[in-house]
DNA sequence: TATTGTTATACTCTATAACTATA
DNA sequence: TATAGTTATAGAGTATAACAATA
C-alpha cells in the first residue's frame, strides 16, 4: 500500500477536508456572531450547555491555558448566558454552568449552523449514511 | 425527506464533521508551531507558496480585513520567508511572493500534516476512495 | 472619485509567570 | 507541598476608521 501521508489519494482527501474544515470554521463564527459571540465564546458556552464543569476542565477539552478561561467566562457572565458556582465538594473548584438563557442560545447556535443545510443537502439519505460511517471509522468510534 | 437540520442522521454527522474539524485544526497547528508559525502565517504563506498575488486578495481569500494581512506579512517577511514585489501593471499594488526559503518551508508544513497519517489510515483504499466521491460531491466539485 | 495598502486603535484570544485560597 | 482559579503581561489576530499614493 501508498504511503498514506504521499499517495495523491491521500492527499486529495486531506485537501477536500481542508476545505470543509474552512467551510465549517466560517460558518461556526458566522453563527456565533449573529448572537454576538466568538468562536471561543461560543465553544465555552455549548460546552458548559450539557453540564456545569470545573474551569480547569474546560480549558482541557479545549485544549488551553486554564487562564484563558477565567475571561471567556467572563465576558459569558458578564451577559447573563453563564455563572459561576461553588463545588461543595471542593472549595478550591469554582463550576462554570450555562444559565437557561444561555441554554437557550447555545440551541439557537446549534439550529442555527448552516453547514447542515448547504452543503450536506448535496448528499442523499444513502450518501449521508455512507459518509456518517466512514467518518464513525476513521475517527475509531463505534459503529 | 427530513429536514436537513434536525433530522438525526444529518445531527450526526454534522456533529462527527465538527470532531473532525476540530482535530484537523489541532494538527494544523501543531504542525505551524514546529515551524515557529502560528496558524495564521502558515495559511498565508501556503497560499502564497503556489503564486505572487496582492495584498488585498489575500484578505479575500482568508475573509479577512486587508488591514490584518499587513501585520501577518510583515512577520513572514522578517524571518524571509515572503518578501513584497511591486505590480508593473498597477503602481498601487503590491503582490506577496513567498522566497524559495518560504517555498520549502510551505513544503515541509505540508507534508508534517500529520492528519493524513493517524485517522485516514483507518480507512482501505477504496474506503477512501468512497470518501473522497462524497467529499467531491458534498463541496459541489466535479466528479 | 474610487481603489490599494497602510497606520492607528480597541478588543479578543493565547501562553507564561506569579499570586491566593484552599487541599 | 500541591492544586484550582485568578491576575498581570506580552504577542498575535481581528474589525473599524482614517490616511497616502495611485488609478
Amino acid at each position: 500500500m501508498a504511503s498514506t501521508r504521499t499517495d495523491p489519494l491521500s492527499l486529495e482527501v486531506v485537501e477536500l477536508i481542508g476545505t470543509v474544515v474552512s467551510r465549517y470554521h466560517t460558518e461556526y463564527d458566522l453563527a456565533a456572531g449573529r448572537h454576538s459571540l466568538t468562536g471561543a465564546q461560543a465553544r465555552v458556552l455549548t460546552l458548559l450547555a450539557m453540564a456545569p464543569i470545573p474551569m480547569r476542565r474546560i480549558a482541557q477539552t479545549l485544549k488551553c491555558e486554564p487562564s484563558n478561561i477565567t475571561g471567556i467566562v467572563d465576558r459569558l457572565e458578564a451577559r447573563g448566558l453563564v455563572e459561576r458556582r461553588p463545588d461543595p465538594a471542593d472549595r478550591r473548584v469554582k463550576l462554570a454552568a450555562a444559565t437557561e438563557e444561555g441554554r437557550q442560545t447555545a440551541r439557537d447556535l446549534r439550529d442555527g449552523l448552516d453547514f447542515a443545510r448547504e452543503p450536506l443537502a448535496q448528499l442523499s439519505h444513502e450518501d449521508r449514511v455512507a459518509l456518517r460511517d466512514l467518518l464513525r471509522r476513521m475517527l475509531g468510534e463505534q459503529p
